[in-house]
DNA sequence: TCCTGAATTTCCCGTTCGGGAAATTTTCTT
DNA sequence: AAGAAAATTTCCCGAACGGGAAATTCAGGA
């Protein structure tokens, strides 16, 4: 379980498991339906890219994102 | 913790979470430092939004990003 | 109905992404 | 270690998309 909290940080962990799985950027980005230069980018740490992009090279890689912290349902009326 | 599959789901998490807050869309967008429409747009599950101001969205609204399943370090020759 | 506040869509600009190949770096073989 | 192969990164240019701010539209209240 790795925490995100940076575009940086996701782009080490994606590469490490890319190179896990012995994938090369091209199998990868080919696997996810994405550019070379995007996973490149990616790995790199780039800020910008786009999540769905982002979101099917973390799903080919075997990886699942969450989210955790946030409030549940509006505080309006518990349950029932 | 809730699991990231599409934009959609996300989208879906931020907004409960947004409202759980009070927070107007202006408000979260202020406190995020992105525009209005990002916050329209990334509710709205848009696939394209990027990661940068996701994250910066998500950390606004209390909630951590994670990814989980992706293999460990590469098996490389350890040791040596 | 009219007013107030909020959410959404549109317009224009900057940005990223994409494809192929060369240049650079890394790793492996001999 | 040296040579070579493979992999990774960078470049260019154009199209498509995202992003910000304003204007419009929607919903609710007086």
């Amino acid at each position: 379980m790795i925490r995100i909290d940076t575009p940086s940080d996701l782009g080490a962990a994606l590469r490490k498991a890319r190179k896990a799985l012995s994938l090369t950027q091209p199998q990868l980005a080919l696997a996810a339906g994405v550019g070379v230069r995007f996973v490149v980018e990616l790995e790199a740490g780039k800020p910008g890219v786009r999540f769905e992009k982002l979101l099917r090279v973390v799903n080919v890689l075997g990886g699942k994102l969450f989210v955790e912290g946030m409030p549940p349902d509006p505080p309006r009326e518990r349950g029932a």
